[in-house]
DNA sequence: TTGTATGCAAATAATTTGCACCAAA
DNA sequence: TTTGGTGCAAATTATTTGCATACAA
């Protein structure tokens, strides 16, 4: 099943990401530079939620080999988004970048507590969003679901301090 | 009904958005000042959405009676949204805000042509929040949904730009 | 070769904050 | 009189952009 649902035709899951961004690249008469391939192998072997600051974090520094500069990730990031490589969204006002492609479409809750992002998927909310889109006259490209809240471990946390408290 | 989900006891409705902030005020023993007064009358004669840029440009500027400086402006929406006067959320990378108090529970359609936002309710996205919610463990506190797409108008507009190209 | 990509540093944009002064309670 | 509030300007934060140079095709 294809991961975007907006895709015509069916993805061609067969095509690893590398492969899929120099289709992407050719397609556009763009090049395929050293900086690109190791970002593309550094963002995918992360399987969690990052954000720019992030990933640089994780990259090697000024000087060090394979040092790509914070412009060129933003600049880079901002491809895998348009190539349908990676998906971003905002957060407490950064840009939080997931997996997209290979990766089934879902949404997240959030726990305001510890920060941490967790999945879900809904079939059913699908078929609300598109039904409310129907009645209003709009042509659905896409949503964001965030569901906020505190996540079981961090109200477990809690009960255990108060607890604490009162030893 | 109340507006927040959150609250425990109704809210009382009978109060004023300025009266329900007075209140907010007193307990926690903050001051009633001429900028707080002026801001709350400025942000409740507005019914549409809007970012703290747009509404300090509706504001006098710097020398005109009742002036603000912007500095006051954020650090004000910011209490009106602890005092539940105000809903905020980001899009497009800017904060939005959108009256709470006295309006009902909803979401939003964004068009991502004209850049409006519509509002829906549905009470059924409300029940899937909650159940997804409960199976995962969370302890809600709220949440944000965003349909993006092409609103009504806009589809038509394009629709007549594309017939008048032709011609 | 030729134009795209990168690195660097400066520029933005939207807020936030430090601080001296002002003013509710 | 006391402590919170405001205006101003400077500081932040996250990101984008201009430009000279480097490099893929």
């Amino acid at each position: 099943m294809p991961t975007s649902s907006e895709s015509f035709e069916p993805l061609d899951v067969s095509l690893s990401p590398q492969e899929r961004f120099e289709e992407y690249l050719q397609t556009r008469g763009l090049r395929q530079t050293s900086q690109r391939k190791f970002l593309i192998e550094a963002v995918f072997q992360e399987h969690d939620h990052f954000d720019a600051d992030e990933l640089i974090d994780r990259l090697p520094r000024r000087g060090e080999k394979n040092y790509v500069s914070s412009a060129t990730v933003y600049r880079t990031l901002r491809e895998f988004v348009d190539a349908g490589l990676l998906k971003s969204f905002q957060l407490d006002g950064r840009t939080v970048y997931e997996l997209d492609y290979g990766y089934p479409q879902h949404d997240h809750l959030y726990c305001t507590r510890c920060r941490k992002l967790f999945e879900f998927q809904s079939e059913s909310l699908m078929q609300l969003r598109d039904e409310v889109a129907h009645e209003k006259g709009f042509r659905v490209s896409g949503h964001r679901m965030i569901i906020q809240g505190v996540c079981r471990d961090c109200t477990k946390n809690r009960r255990k301090k108060r607890k604490q408290d009162l030893v």
